[in-house]
DNA sequence: TATTGCGGTGGAAGCGCTTCCATGTATGGG
DNA sequence: CCCATACATGGAAGCGCTTCCACCGCAATA
C-alpha cells in the first residue's frame, strides 16, 4: 500500500507507458486524451494509488488551495454559541470534499484592515466572511472578486447567504400577535451587524399593523445579555407581555432573567427566540422560535466561493416557526 | 499595497542586492547570513509586502501543510452537541497561528481503513482524532509517527489529551453520595469509546466504597437518548435517586425524561452531567456538572502534533465540580 | 494524389522555493 | 608572510505538477 515513496505523476506516466504530458492531461480530465491512454494511465494510478501533490499543483495553477474563514468581532462569547462552530464544521467540509484546506481567522471589530491583511497572502482560494460588516467587505482587494463570500448579510459587491430573518421575524412576532399578546419586546442583535436590521424591520412592521409601540433592546447573542436585558425591559416596561430575541441563546437568558424576577413564562410573559439550537426544546418551559439553517448557509457560501461563482447578491433560506411552550 | 503582482523571493533578493538563496536563508532563518545581508532582506521583505507562497515551500520541503482533524464515528447528531464544534474551532486557531491550513473528515466507525486511506495522501502535516478508537489508531500508517495526536484517550502509542474523567466522574458521584444520593445510575457514552471506560470505572469504584450497586445504562451523548434512558433507568429501577450521565447534553435529556415521568428534580431524583456546556446553568433546574476544558485539550493535541513533539502517553486536564440545582 | 485540418501526443519550460555545493573573503595561528 | 579554518555567498539543481507549443499521423476535402 503506501510504498516507500509515493508515487508521483512521472512513475503513473512510466507505467501507462505515456509522457508526463499525457498522464496530467487525464488525471486533471483537462486536454483532450484518447480512450487507450485513458485507460491505461486510469489503470497505472489504481495501481500505484497515485495521489497528486496539492502544493505542486497549486504552485503552478496558481490557484490558491485554501478556504480562510474569517469571523468578525470575536469576542470570547462567541464560543458559547453553537453557531460558529456549525458554520466552521459546515464549510470545512464543504472544503474536505474537494480537498481543500481551511484557516480560520479571528478578526477584532474595529480594524477592517486586517480582512485586507489576511488576503495579501497567496494560497488562499476564498473567503467565507462570518458577521459582515460593511467596512470589513469594503476592505477585501478586488484581486480575490468572485472569491469571497459572506455568512450573513452585509455589503451589496459580495454574495452573502443568511436566514431570512425578515420572514423568520414577522413568523414569530405574528404568532406572538395571534397569541394575543401586544406588548411585544425585542431583543436584538449587537448594533453593528447589519444583518439585523431587518430582523428589526420585520419586528417593527408586525407592531405597526396591530398598532403598538416597538420596544427595543441591544442584544449581543448571549445568554448574559439576555438575563440583563429580561430586567431592563420589565423595568422600562412593565406591562411587556411578550420578549422576542432574535438568538435563542438570548431567548434563554431571558427565560432566565424572567424567573429571577419571579415573572412567569408563558403565563405573564411569552418569550420567543431564533435559531431553534438543540437546546430551545430542553429548556423548561420548552423556547418557541424559528429555525436558523446555518449548516445549509455556511455550505453555500463555501461552495459559493470555490466555484469562483459570482453571484453577488444576498441569498435568502427560509426560517421555519417552531411552537413549543414559552409562547 | 496589493500590486499586480505578489512579491517573489525574486523580487526581494533583487531589491536587497543579494541572491535568491541568501534571501531565503534570511527569511527562514535557516543556515547563516550576515547582518548587513539580514537587514538588506528584511528591509525589502517589508518594502514588497512579501510572503512566502506556502505552496512551493511545501513542494521542495516536502513538510505538509495541512492538518487534518478526524472524527471518528460519525452521525449526525454530533452536529448538536458543542464539543465538535469546539474542538474544531481550538484545532483551528492553533493551526492558524502557524499559517497551517485544515481539514476536517468525518469518518464512519465500521471502517477503520478510512483514517489510513486518509493519511495516505501527501501534504498532510499532522493528524487530530477525534473520538479515537483502537482499531483506527491502529491503522494509521508509521510514516506519520509523531505526528497524530488524538483528543480522547484511545491507544497507547498515540499521543491522547482528554478530560480526567476519572477524577471528574469521581468527584460527581462522590458529591452525590455526599448529598446522601446511594441508589445512582449512570448514562455512559457509547460502547466502542474507549475514554468512557475509565469514568465506568470511577464509578464503579466510589460505589462499591459505600456499599452500592452500579446501575448502568448506556448512552450516546445526545439529549434523545437521555430521555430515554431516564425512561429504562426509572423502569428497572425505581427507587433510583441519582443520575449521573457523562455528557451535558444527555443529563439535560435525562431532566426532560424525568419530567415527562412527573417525577421532580432534584427533589426525587438528583441529576448530574458533564461538561458544563454553555446551557448548563439556563436548565430549568441549572445542572450540576463538571468541567471539561475542550478547548485546551484540542489546542495541546494540536500543538503536538504541528510541534512533532512524540509525547506518547495520555495527558489529563482537570475537570472542576459544578454545583447547582439539580443535585 | 496533394493539401488541409484536427485530435492526440511528447518535449520542455517554468511556477516559487529550499538546499547542496563550490567559490570567494576575512580571520587566526604557525 | 602563508596556509588552514570558518563563515558568508551565489549558482544551480530540482521538488511535482500544468501547460504551451511543435509535431505527427490520420481522415476529409479539393
Amino acid at each position: 500500500m503506501t510504498g516507500e515513496r509515493t508515487a508521483t505523476l512521472d512513475d503513473v506516466a512510466r507505467a501507462a507507458g505515456v509522457s508526463r504530458a499525457t498522464a496530467s492531461r487525464v488525471v486533471t480530465g483537462q486536454g483532450p486524451a484518447s480512450p487507450r491512454a485513458r485507460d491505461r494511465v486510469t489503470a497505472a494510478v489504481a495501481a500505484l494509488g497515485y495521489v497528486p501533490d496539492a502544493s505542486a499543483r497549486a504552485l503552478v495553477t496558481r490557484t490558491g488551495t485554501r478556504l480562510a474563514i474569517a469571523v468578525i468581532g470575536h469576542t470570547a462569547a462567541v464560543l458559547d454559541d453553537p453557531y460558529v462552530g456549525r458554520v466552521l464544521i459546515s464549510a470545512a467540509h464543504v472544503a474536505a470534499e474537494r480537498e481543500v484546506g481551511v484557516s480560520l481567522h479571528w478578526l477584532p471589530l474595529d480594524d477592517p484592515g486586517s480582512l485586507a491583511r489576511l488576503a495579501d497572502g497567496r494560497g488562499l482560494g476564498g473567503l467565507v466572511v462570518v458577521n459582515p460588516t460593511r467596512p470589513a467587505l469594503e476592505s477585501v482587494p478586488r484581486t480575490l472578486r468572485g472569491r469571497v463570500a459572506a455568512v450573513g448579510v452585509g455589503a451589496r459587491h459580495v454574495p452573502s447567504f443568511d436566514v431570512d430573518n425578515r420572514a423568520g421575524t414577522d413568523g414569530v412576532v405574528r404568532h406572538l400577535v395571534r397569541t394575543g399578546r401586544h406588548r411585544i419586546a425585542m431583543v436584538t442583535g449587537p448594533a453593528w451587524l447589519p444583518c439585523c436590521d431587518r430582523a428589526v424591520d420585520a419586528y417593527r412592521r408586525v407592531l405597526r399593523d396591530s398598532g403598538a409601540e416597538p420596544r427595543i433592546v441591544h442584544g449581543d447573542f448571549t445568554a448574559a445579555r439576555g438575563a440583563e436585558a429580561a430586567t431592563e425591559i420589565m423595568a422600562r416596561w412593565p406591562d411587556t407581555d411578550a420578549v422576542f430575541a432574535l438568538s435563542d441563546l438570548t431567548a434563554l437568558g431571558v427565560l432566565d432573567g424572567l424567573h429571577a424576577l419571579g415573572v412567569r413564562v408563558p403565563g405573564d410573559v411569552a418569550v420567543a427566540g431564533f435559531d431553534d439550537i438543540a437546546f430551545a426544546g430542553l429548556s423548561r418551559p420548552a423556547l418557541t422560535t424559528t429555525t436558523h439553517p446555518v449548516e445549509d448557509i455556511a455550505a453555500a457560501a463555501a461552495q459559493a466561493v470555490l466555484d469562483r461563482r459570482d453571484t453577488s447578491g444576498a441569498t435568502f433560506y427560509p426560517s421555519a416557526l417552531v411552537v413549543r411552550d414559552s409562547a
